[in-house]
DNA sequence: GTTAACAGGTCAACGGTGTTGTCATAAGGT
DNA sequence: ACCTTATGACAACACCGTTGACCTGTTAAC
């Protein structure tokens, strides 16, 4: 090691591995993705991913510095994916809705760089696009700046934290999943009225709902909220329109 | 091993380790708590759990079968601090904006565990009684069953998401943490306005927001939704009083 | 061409982790 | 007093991330 660390894109002098592969910081992370695909969140460590790669494992950290920053590396490119699948519309509301959605499910897809990537700032480049195109919608929409930051907050870290717990749970193994899923029907469906009235009043819906993942409910509640606070925005600041939920795209 | 796993309760035969401490499900699950809080999320491991009890470590799985098991009854014991320490007053709404501030409170004071039981059904006492409080506060206050679900999912999910990424963002070194912050001052706050115009715009903004936590506001933005739904629920019903906001509790 | 610098791949080792199979023993019931 | 058995201890296994030392092929300069 001495002091390795990592020169940034100015790579040169290359030489393939014993195998005959030729590492790059892009071939690390799309194995990594290829990975986690394939073989489960769990099946991501540095000697396997080396193993995969065809390279001995101290070889990656030539080009990271630690297992999270290859963890940053495959979270921006995540990002990249989904916001490159998203097409806005102008209407602020459907928009902000469909890149939740897509969100969250691109999180699903890749559980283990989703817990490690939801807390963390990249600071890289599709990160940044992503801060920037959010912001503009909300601008866009007629939320004053101060307002339009505290949504975005909001609205992120709400799809990176259900992003998370959903991956979490998608995680374990099925039998596990199967057995929680059991808990709501075997323990809660049958607790007695007498001691457990509420529950026993809506055993039904917790046995229909709770397996379920409750994000696109808080994704619409989130959005009906903010729906209402920019109605009432408007209405403040000279009453003038009257269509609400829907915003055309007048950004200066 | 041979076939192991956890007598229940009914435990007898006692016999102190050989450091003389005397071994019980309670004392473990405090003793891990313990630990976590003094030395830091990552200082749990079934080894040195073992050594502070004074222990082998493999003594452990007589009592847990596994180590996420652990987890799982420290869960259960926050849940049932938080819930001690909650007095509801009868107005639904700022009822559970305390207790979801309780429970995002007490995720961050055990991030570890935090992180693990949230995507878990532990089926456990206390659990229960959460589940059972909850349901009673959104059914007290008007909504039906089928709603009163939904929201109280939505509502649950949302606290253990943001308490396990907030524990998460938490528990790293504080030098990292700080680290992150300084990308929004110095990455963020300095982009170009012709290149990331809305950034820029709202630069002061982002600065002041994105370090802190933004549970407060997405629990204010659920609640406020909530408020509205029921509003609107209660004037279908037939109109007749007009608060809002604020509800007695007229439970069966 | 020859050479010197060094990026980058490899090896071996360290200290940690969760988990389990085997064994010894003290406690309880009879 | 005996027998059973719950439970603690030990040792080992297979993994993990990380690092220091070494070696070698590529490249740039001469």
């Amino acid at each position: 090691m001495s002091e390795r660390v990592v020169p940034p894109a100015a790579r040169q002098r290359r030489r393939p591995t014993k195998q005959g592969v030729m590492l790059s910081e892009g071939l690390i992370v799309e194995t990594a993705l290829r990975l986690i695909e394939e073989h489960g969140a769990d099946a991501l460590s540095v000697r396997r991913l080396g193993r995969a790669l065809g390279a001995d494992p101290s070889s990656l950290y030539r080009y990271f510095r630690h297992t999270d920053d290859l963890m940053l590396a495959i979270a921006d490119e995540l990002i990249g994916r989904t916001l490159r699948t998203w097409r806005p519309t102008g209407d602020w509301r459907a928009d902000l809705r469909d890149l939740g959605l897509r969100m969250h499910a691109g999180a699903l897809a890749h559980p283990r760089a989703a817990v490690l990537s939801s807390y963390r700032v990249t600071g890289r480049a599709y990160e940044i696009q992503a801060v920037e195109t959010i912001l503009g919608v909300l601008l866009g929409a007629g939320f004053p700046d101060a307002e339009a930051v505290r949504l975005y907050h909001v609205f992120v870290d709400q799809a990176l934290a259900y992003g998370a717990l959903d991956s979490a749970s998608l995680a374990m193994p099925k039998a596990a999943r199967d057995a929680e899923a059991a808990v709501w029907r075997s323990t809660y469906a049958r607790l007695p009225a007498d001691t457990h009235p509420h529950i026993a009043a809506t055993a039904r819906h917790l046995v229909a709902d709770m397996p379920h993942s409750s994000y696109p409910g808080a994704l619409d509640l989130l959005l009906a909220a903010a729906a209402a606070r920019l109605a009432e925005i408007r209405a403040r600041a000279g009453p003038r329109t009257a269509t609400m939920g829907t915003s055309v795209n007048t950004a200066p």
